[in-house]
DNA sequence: ATAGATGCAAAGCGTTTGCAGGCCT
DNA sequence: AGGCCTGCAAACGCTTTGCATCTAT
């Protein structure tokens, strides 16, 4: 996993100079801060508090510029979760439709499913003459662990979760 | 149409009387200004600025909290296009789930699509022990216009929208 | 020298909240 | 009186921007 981490950014390196722009240490310590939390869907100010370990003097808004170059660039992709930030992760290589998100109402954890719907996609297209070129998913519900919880509680059923 | 709009209006009006809650002017302005636009996705300001056609002095904390309360009576549904501001619509009677969004690239027209994920939904119920109880699906792509309009102008491949 | 990149502070924007009244039993 | 409701303005939280400065060609 260490050489795919170096490999990567020697890619981004590239992809960088290709426009003139520079892989300066606080773009190097915002991308490691994205590649070792893949999964974590960071806000801003979370990668911020992050890459302040790496780079104690760093400034927020370089972290905001930073993010909205690499969503430019496509590297990575800003997702919201309708909970008042940006969230953003990296990009699988090549592929324009991302993964589908389940949110869970409870605890608020949010996991990932593979994309399902290509078929869906062809047939909207044809019966709405709608070029598709990305969609954005996600299923609110509960997961598995608050469903047990719920359970040995003995709650009754779960109340409809505040918008924030 | 018109008695529909009246009926709708007594129907909410017992629903806030039932939890102590008035139908007052500004509520009642607002709720018109919705009813009248059920397709439109208004944000707040937009509905704000029609509201004040109907009710000059009405302030717009007032339609804000208006529009909450609406969404947590589940009168309407608050939705969000990723464009940085809270958009409001009816919510079908006793549907749990919407419909789907085509959003276009190009112009920023929202159209609707019925909804297509009922047996999607429960595959995912099944196979990662998720309970649903919602989901949220938007479409970006081009519309049938825009392609046209594209097509006509000879541009090439239409670049990466931007996010704001 | 030139162009990009940075940190800081200030501004921006949509939204929420505190508060002093107002309305309606 | 009491509760709900209102408008106004101020506050809020996230994000963007202006600007002077710095860095690396």
């Amino acid at each position: 996993m260490e050489e795919r981490l170096a490999d990567r950014l020697q890619q981004i390196k590239k992809l960088l100079h290709a426009e003139q722009l520079k892989l300066t240490p606080q773009r190097e310590a915002t991308l490691r801060v994205l590649l070792e939390n893949q999964e974590a869907h960071l806000s801003a100010e979370e990668v911020f508090m992050l890459v302040k370990h790496k780079a104690p003097d760093i400034g927020l808004a370089t972290v905001y510029r930073t993010l909205e170059l690499l969503v430019d660039l496509r590297i990575i992709e800003k997702l919201n979760f309708g909970d008042g930030v940006a969230r953003y992760e990296f990009r699988e290589r090549d592929q324009p439709h991302h993964h589908h998100h389940l949110i869970c109402l409870d605890c608020g954890k949010v996991s990932e499913i593979e994309d399902l719907l290509g078929d869906l996609e062809r047939s909207i297209e044809t019966r709405h003459r709608f070029r598709i070129v990305d969609h954005r998913v996600s299923f609110l519900g509960y997961c598995r662990e608050c469903q047990e919880k719920t359970k040995t509680e003995g709650t009754a059923l779960p109340s409809v979760a505040k918008d924030r």
